[in-house]
DNA sequence: TGTACATCAGTGAACGCGCGTTCACTGATGTAC
DNA sequence: TGTACATCAGTGAACGCGCGTTCACTGATGTAC
């Protein structure tokens, strides 16, 4: 039984997280107080310094997991091999939707903190959409057929396809796992895809 | 003579709202507060009830006037007519990066609330983003070429020019008028509309 | 195994502070005659 | 035009409240022997 009291720390300093990603579900990190989280996680306020320096040392605790599932999906999109076109872009919608659904509260914060919270916030966030863009930029330079594409227009696409996949995400958050408009957002995401491949296979053939 | 104080306090009310739209800059409306507002402003925080019945009917009214920019820019954007796609896209890019600069505050409210705002900011937002892509979507449908799309296809790259064009609302935010990164930012939308579409004119020969 | 001591997660009182809102007021602007 | 009165934007004191943080504490869990 030598983990226990530690065993217990671990799990209080978990609900303190959960109760913040919950309680500020409904507006932003910025309005959460650290009496209303005390509150929700059944401990007396000043508990919460056992667990935290500080008030803001909770936020950044917060920014950091949620930056880790971010990164978590970025890895998990890059893994996602397929034969064709088509079943990359399938297998990739399928990772977003599930991780979405799995991370919710993550994707939830980061699409509020986005562009609400404190600027340092803001920028480690751009800094994470920003990588994902130039991962799945190199990526397209490799694919056959783009050894004709500018370096600023295989940018620009991955721009686009990010901006796609990051405004799934946002309206995944507001569906029920697995119900119809879960459903339905998936698929628009996929014609978008498609609709965007059709776009780049054509692209250099009418602006070379 | 006789609008010298219904002006005055005119001039208050717009200084409030100002103020508020400042303020909020940094974070979130829900972090915004009476007397940070009337500090700013330069009047005593009882002066604010004069021109608001309570801090959340200021809420309501930054709402409000966000919204009507909002609304605007659609209509801006709708009369954008043009000879060609080149030049319809041109001018809707041009509108875009003009109207961003202009009501720069309420752009940035929008952006910062449109995830981070209580429920019903968040919705009326949604709503305004939707109307635009159902607009987009008429518009298309008469153009000659979309007769064979499905009802649905239409909405989806409504969904994606839309999304593309708030994504690229929300990067101008953060770029100087006139600066290098906003012409960049300008090229780039104006490239991604033109990819889209390709993307778009190929998308019945090969799915159809 | 039993005992004496150490650790430390959680307690409860207290603090000073900024908050939204109320109220009675002041004095400059506006209006009636 | 001059005077007497009305209006009302802005004032200043006061309120009760929730906030983050400090401090000395308690008592169950863990450790040394």
């Amino acid at each position: 039984m030598a983990q226990t009291r530690v065993e217990q720390k671990e799990r209080t300093r978990r609900a303190i997280l959960d109760a913040a990603l919950s309680l500020s579900e409904g507006s932003a990190l910025v309005a959460l107080s650290l009496r209303q989280v005390a509150k929700e996680v059944g401990i007396v306020p000043t508990a919460f310094y056992r667990h935290f320096p500080s008030i803001e040392h909770l936020g950044l605790a917060l920014v950091e997991e949620s930056l880790d599932t971010l990164r978590a999906l970025l890895r998990e999109l890059r893994h996602t091999a397929g034969e064709d076109a088509g079943t990359i872009i399938d297998g990739s919608v399928a990772v977003l939707v599930e991780q979405v659904r799995q991370d919710h509260a993550h994707y939830g914060f980061i699409a509020r903190e986005r562009f609400a919270g404190p600027a340092g916030v803001r920028d480690a966030i751009a800094r994470g959409i920003e990588l994902a863009e130039r991962e799945l930029a190199t990526d397209i330079a490799h694919l056959p057929g783009t050894d004709t594409w500018s370096e600023r227009d295989l940018e620009v696409l991955s721009e686009l396809i990010v901006g796609s996949m990051v405004t799934t995400a946002e309206r995944l958050l507001s569906t029920e796992p697995g119900s119809p408009a879960e459903e339905r957002i998936a698929e628009a995401a996929r014609t978008q895809l498609r609709m965007m491949l059709v776009g780049a296979r054509n692209w250099r053939s009418r602006n070379s």
